[in-house]
DNA sequence: TCCGTTTTTATACAAGTGTATAATTTCGAA
DNA sequence: TTCGAAATTATACACTTGTATAAAAACGGA
């Protein structure tokens, strides 16, 4: 008998490139970074491990791929809510914060993969690049929507003033998104958002309201 | 010739603890956790490897050692800024805020070793019950601050609102210790602190001054 | 001075790690 | 239908890992 089911299919690169991604942000996130071996990860994704060197010269590089791409996710995540025309600045705003800390974005699995990659950004350069860029991203995100906000309430504030409560206010989001992803059980339902509103309102000096709009 | 020199120093086991615990915290900074290999830490605590499993029992049981001292020191540093009987509960209160934004609190070191921790929290149950003591340990702290503050300016808060203040306010700390720890060009020398202190004062509705008194 | 406890070293081992290389298999183009 | 380039597998290798066990050395009490 001729050998009549094939053994494997072949894959377009991107899709292989996402599959061992994804295998990778899984295993970081059930086992931590040591979970994310070369086999396992090609276990996961149905491959031999000698795939994953065909799709990147190294590991790191696959792990840097990986941390790349949960970064945007992040990032689209949170930048989608803001993204109706008929908002006004403060419902912007209120949105983008109120995004940030419901989930998806807070989600334990997320935190433990941030964490994991906070470690490897010290040696890796790439990775130190691409960390400041999300934060400075996510940040000036902030300050552009804070000062649309400020702008409609005719409230004036120095640049050096817009730039600290931008700090602050990321700070605040940061912070209870961690403990929020790392101790789930701490909080209420919609406490981490209420809480979140409240202290970007006590910041900047205005009262966020709570849009009904995100699912 | 008889042997003069003794070839190692026989030491109480609280010293060889804390060396190896020590040895383990610096290789953690410098590497991640990846970089604490028994070898290594033997290597840099001047011992050989066997002596690990002699007052460790296994290497996890060393990494839960080092997690708990990380911590102790911590919690230790920012607590002894509120430790003069002198200061009204305003000044207790910022001067707890200060600390924790300012050296040796702030630290890349320290933030390293802590993003490390924090993958193994959800694995080990020893680690997670320590991760929850640490945070309610700080933010019960912070809410007692909060509210002898608020009372001695006769402020009345529910204590739901206490609460959410010390959440709001621990968040914020958190927030500004871990971007100043993982992006340490990202702020000016002082700007960690005043943001804080800004910060905390506008969600629990005062202003906190900077105390000069803390080094 | 000598001895016994226990600290410390020395060495070994099995399992798991990332990487390299060659042999297969697939699948579209000629 | 055939053929060749590219994807995928298969296998091997050198190295590191944590752990186990026995031997050596230190040092206080007799």
């Amino acid at each position: 008998m001729s050998d009549t089911s094939p053994k494997f299919r072949r894959e377009t690169a991107e899709q292989r490139k996402d599959d061992l991604i994804q295998a990778t942000l899984s295993l970081i996130a059930e086992h931590g970074v040591r979970g994310a071996t070369v086999r396992a990860i090609s276990k996961r994704a149905d491959v031999t491990q000698g795939l994953i060197r065909h799709y990147f010269s190294t590991k790191e590089d696959l792990i840097a791929a990986a941390y790349e791409h949960h970064m945007g996710c992040m990032t689209e995540l949170t930048s989608a809510s803001t993204d109706f025309a008929s908002l006004s600045p403060i419902e912007r705003l209120s949105a983008f914060v109120a995004a940030s800390l419901s989930p998806p974005v807070v989600d334990p699995s997320s935190v433990v993969v941030w964490a994991s990659f906070l470690n490897k950004v010290r040696e890796d350069e790439r990775m130190q690049k691409m960390h400041e860029q999300t934060y400075y991203e996510f940040r000036d995100r902030l300050e552009g929507l804070i000062k649309a906000t400020l702008e409609e309430a005719d409230i004036l504030v120095s640049t050096k003033d817009l730039r600290r409560m931008a700090i602050a206010s990321n700070a605040v989001i940061d912070g209870l998104w961690l403990e929020g992803g790392a101790l789930p059980t701490a909080f209420e339902p919609n406490e981490l958002p209420e809480i979140g509103l409240e202290s970007v309102g006590a910041i900047i000096g205005l009262k966020l309201k709570i849009t009904a709009g995100s699912s």
